[in-house]
DNA sequence: TATTGTGAAAGGGTTCACAGCG
DNA sequence: CGCTGTGAACCCTTTCACAATA
């Protein structure tokens, strides 16, 4: 059981979620992988496939019960517990970021927001108060934080990394545009709106050009 | 030339384009597939088999221009010209985004901003002023918008999609939880924090027990 | 001589098809 | 009987290795 898990399954996994709690709120108590393979868009054989990788959890004949599943997904997302969480960067996205109350509800708690700018240590966000990045390390150490959200600019985003890092940050989410470069402990996201941006472009400068229909 | 393109190596050309970018302002003139592998963390057949889906652009024994390849990829890409942006709800997602100058130097212009909210209509953001998404359809077709990006609430992504393809849009960028549907002509690309997030969340629950080392 | 461009091989993820089982 | 779980086939992407050549 979960030996080599392709993260494109780790990230349907998490619209499965999505979908069974759905499910869950209209009352449903069983669901086939057909079913939630409409949901999400995808086929039954690689919904069966996904959850195969975790073990055996449908009824032949039936299909899955919604809570239970549900229930076995966010055990193996590691959504059980809860993550001490801060933001890097006190500016536009680490606002945006920091007002979405979706991660709260998932878990993730925003415990710190860090900035540079004298102007903003200090400030108070909801429940926080920016701290100056210089006491980064101290913070991490203190709270407990697990997981760094970067929204610093390009230039700064690998140095504040390499601290946190060292300050024993195990997960980082890089909405900085640039690539960063981390040892192989620790594990990183990027979120880079540009690229996907480009990439429309792309699809749209090339319609009919590269796809055959 | 240019026959069907991964989506991995569009992302990677958007990336060789930063890079590239990078070396000409540090004046550099050649670059080897070697030298961009590095500065990306690739290999360098990566880097000459994706340029190899649109033509040879080196010269063997010495690399490639960094600027003849740079406009090249931005051909390539589609960045010779501008797109016409609009950003359906003006929420914080819509504001960070609308205050992100990344775009406009690569030639998204964003020409509108919509949100329902009668509070928010007719607020000016920096050279706009919020727009009813009453009026959405309307205003597509008047500044000929050909790119939406979506942050609005998950519920009515889909509805206010449906609409704006039906008034002439190409391209989407979905910063909605929810997956879309979206006829075939239409591209479309997604950005999903909630579910990078859940994917860290994963990784790190499963250090060493996934992993072999 | 150094580096590109590219067929061929390898690797990894998805789809198929059916045996297994409630 | 119906739907799951899964080995095998398939397909797509990456890597390899080397001939081509500026």
């Amino acid at each position: 059981m979960a030996n080599r898990i392709p993260e494109s399954t780790v990230k349907r996994l998490s619209l499965y979620l999505r979908y069974l709690r759905e499910f869950a709120e209209q009352g449903r108590e069983t669901v086939s992988s057909e079913d939630l393979a409409v949901r999400g868009r995808t086929t039954a054989a690689q919904v069966r496939k996904d959850l195969s990788y975790f073990g055996s959890f449908g009824k032949r004949g039936f299909g899955y019960q919604v809570g239970e599943l549900r229930d076995r997904l966010q055990q193996i997302l590691g959504l059980e517990r809860t993550w001490q969480v801060a933001i890097i960067g006190a500016g536009r996205i680490g606002a945006a970021l920091f007002g979405y109350q979706g991660f709260r509800v998932q878990g993730f708690h925003i415990v710190a927001v860090f900035d540079r700018d004298q102007q903003k240590v200090g400030v108070e966000w909801g429940d926080q108060r920016i701290e100056d990045v210089a006491r980064m390390e101290e913070v991490i150490g203190e709270r407990g934080i697990e997981i760094v959200i970067v929204t610093t600019p390009a230039e700064v985003a690998q140095d504040v990394v390499d601290r946190a890092v060292r300050a024993g940050v195990q997960g980082i989410l890089n909405f900085a545009p640039t690539k960063l470069v981390v040892s192989e402990e620790v594990s990183l996201k990027n979120v880079d709106m540009a690229i996907e941006l480009e990439a429309l472009s792309f699809a749209l400068s090339n319609h009919g050009a590269s796809a055959p229909r």
